[in-house]
Parts: C-alpha cells; sequence; structure tokens
DNA sequence: GCTTGACCCCTACGTAGCGTGAGGCCGTAG
DNA sequence: CTACGGCCTCACGCTACGTAGGGGTCAAGC
C-alpha cells in the first residue's frame, strides 16, 4: 500500500479548508504534515488528513483552536469516543437549528396577528447555554431514523439478527404490559423503558435518560416512529413515550 | 399598552447575547436602540427586540454583520417573505449538520475497520459549496460561488437598494409577458432571460450561457427558489426556465 | 538548456466581531 | 452621604484567518 501524500492544495480542495487556513494550522502546531520536501513543500498523509477531520469538526462546533488542539493532542485523546462525543454534539447543534426554526415559525405567527408577540419567548432557542441539557437530550430530526436505519446495516448479519430479535422481544414485552391494563407510571413499566434505553445504548449510541426522554418525545410526534411502533399494538408508541418519561423523571 | 422599555442588560439577558454585542450593534449602526435617557442610557422597545430577533437568525447564518444591516435596513425589506427565506435556510443549516453526523459515522466506521478509509469521501458534508443540494443553492460551482461572495461583500446598502431594484423591475416585467399571453420561446421572452443572465453577470459572477441553463433548471427544481420567484406570480418560476433555456439554445 | 506556468514558500499587515479592562457618571436604597 | 450596581465611552487585545507581495520549485514543452 503506498503512502499517499498530498499537497495542500490537494488537501486544501479535499477538505473544503483554504491553504492559507492550513498554513495557519501548521503555524499554530495544529495540523503540521507529517513530512516536508527538501524545497519545503508541506507533505500530508492520510492521518493528517483524519486529525484534520477531527480538527474541523471541532471548529464548526465553536470550539477555538487552541481549545482544539489541546484536545486532540492530549495522549489521552480517544479518537472513538472523542467521535461519538461529537456526535452527540453535532445532534445538539441540530436541534438547536430546529429550535431556531420554531422561533422563527413564532416570529411569523406573530407578523401574521394569529398570535401576540412575546418578549420571553420569542428569544427561544437563541442562548445555546440555556438550551444546553435539553440539547443534548434530542437526537435531532426525524432524520435521525433514517440515520439509525443505515448504522444498523452497518452490523453483521448475525449482529443485525440479534439486534432485531431483542429489540422485537422487548417491544412485545411492552405491548404485552400495555394490553394487560398497565400504566406508563409503573415501575415495570419504567423497567421496560429503562431496558430500551439500555438497548440504544447497547447497539446505536450512547443514550443518556435525557437523550431517551427526548426519542421518546420523538416517538408521538414522528408518524414514522409513530406507526413503526404501534406495529406491536395500538398505542404502544404513546404507552412506550409516557414510560420513557417517567423513567427519565425517575432517574 | 404601555410601550415597554428595556435597558441593554435587560435586553441582553432577554437575547442571550452580550452586553458589549449590543454596544457593538449599536456603534455600527445596526441596532440602535430607539431612545436614550437624558443620561445617556440606551433604552429598547419591543421593536428592537423584533430587530434583534432578525439579526441573531442573519448570524446564524453566518452573514457579516454589514450585510445584514444592508438587508435589514433596505426600504423593500419585507419581514415576512425574509422570514420565510431565513426558514429554509435555517433547515438547509440542519441538513448540513446531518450530513456531517453522516461523515463522523463514516469515520467511526472507518475507525472501527468496517469499512477503508476514503480519501474522497471523508470530508462529505464538510464544505457546504460541496454539498450538491447547498451547492446548487449557492449558485453552482464554487467557483462563481467565491466570486459572488468576494463581489458583494463590497456592496454598500446603496448598492444593494440598486440590485434589489433592478432585479425586482425585471421580475415585473417577465411577469409581464407571462400573463400578457407571451411564450417562453418568444424572442422577447429570450430577450428577457439574456437581460436576466446579464444582470447575474453584473452583479455576482460571470455567468455564461450553460451556467445560466444550469441556474434556470434550479429554479425550478428547488423549491425554495421556486417560492421565490413565483411571489411575482404563479407560473413566473417555470416561465422564466424555459425562456432562460431557449435563450441559451438561440446562443 | 531555457522559458513558462502552476505550484509552493514565508513575511506581514488588515479585518470582523466582539472580550476585557479603565475611568467615570447615574440612581436608588440605607 | 455613601455605598453599590448599572450605565457610559474610550481603547487596546484577540482569534482565525484574508490578502498582498516578493520570491523559490518543478514538470512540460520548445
Amino acid at each position: 500500500m503506498a503512502a499517499n501524500r498530498y499537497q495542500v492544495k490537494a488537501l486544501a480542495e479535499l477538505s473544503g479548508v483554504t491553504v492559507r487556513a492550513l498554513h495557519h494550522y501548521d503555524a499554530i502546531g495544529l495540523l503540521c504534515p507529517h513530512q516536508r520536501t527538501a524545497a519545503g513543500y508541506r507533505l500530508y498523509t492520510e492521518t493528517d488528513l483524519l486529525r484534520l477531520q477531527q480538527i474541523l469538526i471541532y471548529r464548526e462546533l465553536g470550539l477555538p483552536l487552541e481549545q482544539i488542539k489541546a484536545i486532540i493532542t492530549d495522549p489521552a485523546f480517544d479518537p472513538e469516543s472523542a467521535l461519538v462525543e461529537q456526535r452527540s454534539r453535532l445532534a445538539a447543534h441540530a436541534r438547536q437549528t430546529q429550535a431556531m426554526i420554531r422561533a422563527v415559525d413564532a416570529a411569523l405567527d406573530s407578523l401574521r396577528g394569529e398570535k401576540p408577540m412575546n418578549a420571553n419567548n420569542i428569544f427561544e432557542g437563541f442562548d445555546p447555554k440555556r438550551y444546553e441539557d435539553e440539547a443534548r437530550a434530542n437526537w435531532g430530526s426525524s432524520d435521525a431514523y433514517k440515520e439509525s436505519s443505515r448504522r444498523t446495516k452497518n452490523y453483521s448479519s448475525e449482529d443485525w439478527a440479534r439486534i432485531k430479535s431483542e429489540s422485537h422481544d422487548l417491544m412485545v414485552r411492552i405491548a404485552a404490559h400495555l394490553t394487560g391494563g398497565g400504566k406508563p407510571s409503573d415501575t415495570a413499566a419504567m423497567d421496560l423503558a429503562e431496558e430500551h434505553r439500555l438497548q440504544i445504548d447497547r447497539f446505536y449510541y450512547p443514550c443518556s435518560l435525557a437523550m431517551h426522554r427526548g426519542l421518546g418525545q420523538m416517538y408521538t410526534g414522528d408518524a414514522r416512529f409513530e406507526a413503526n411502533l404501534d406495529k406491536y399494538g395500538g398505542g404502544v408508541a404513546a404507552f412506550l413515550a409516557e414510560a420513557i418519561a417517567a423513567n427519565a423523571d425517575r432517574g
């Protein structure tokens, strides 16, 4: 396997950042090319490429380059967990954008005279700090479903069978609890919800209680999810959503 | 209805921006408080509040403050259509974030050894100009985009007013031609299309007939563009698209 | 071997959008 | 009357590059 070398311009075009930015990253020691020619030309490797991707993710999230450097030059830096972490941050970012869309909608309503303007809610979603926890909670939009099924495809067929079977099994038990007259706030229902959370945690992505709560809201908010869950019986989606909320409150 | 007045700190807390930023917006004439006390204290009204919301939306989208100022101080500025426009931009922003999430997933896959790393796709979603749908929304190839932003960045609010007015004028004439029973293949229609091309060429970036044809296709392919054009009358987007195609064939 | 043109280097100053004091005037509660 | 929080206006600092300038490098073509 021949180790490919990229010159600055090549890398710039690949990644979409400017040559100047790459120079800058070199200057501050954030991304130094693995090699230089005798003439001083920068030569980047695939490893540099991966590192650049990390950098761009953090940059997109608004971290200062100095901090990015600190993070990824940390000897304890684990690329995988960092990517997982970044993934959830990006999801939070997406959710914030969704909140802004809702704020725009609110402004439109108010403009059209359908609802009065309210100084307290007009800025909802604009202050990230105010939303941090909640933002982390949600996976984002309905694309989440597509996303998760896409990832499922990358499991081996054995993994896939096991996941499907475990999920199905759990859903059947949840549906049974519902048809058996159970309430979402029962301890048993909350336990089932917790089990559901742990399944997601194991199979798909780290899923906190807060994130799970967000998911639950999506189950009743998104028609595709609801239909998918109600295959196990009418009202299963709503039931599960409530059980998840109860479980999150309990935790 | 008592007109509420907010001092800087109050507005800052409401909106989540810093006092310093509000000072800055005042200094550059982006958001000047409606009133001052005798002592010079800034007093903001509900109207200022609405304006600030607009500003923050545009800012979130990465527009430079100077351009935001130009946009919202434009006498022809229509808050409603601007909000509608912003809504779709936010949605595009959200989609881009989703694309980044996918890129992170790809990186994760590659780390886990499930898929080989591919230098060509690892950065997918990072460069907005390259993300295909968005690329088209950003007016075609990255060269055109670069050129366009290079030029527009230096436009004053008067320039913007002139551009807006000329564009509007042309669209009105095109719509008139349509309602007058004209066909897109008429010489007159083609002339209007050519005029449209030259406008773009003058104001934004060098626009060849071929590029113009691509633009035309976008007008009917992208709901946002279509809605924007059909403000001038139903079917205007489609009519213009056809006229552009005819004009490109003629040339 | 020489030119040409696309690539590369570095230095250095400019810019946007604020952050962060410094120094000093309001305004109201004790 | 004084304390104390809030407001004001400079004014300099910072980040993440953009942009311009002056000048090597390297493969291709003559």
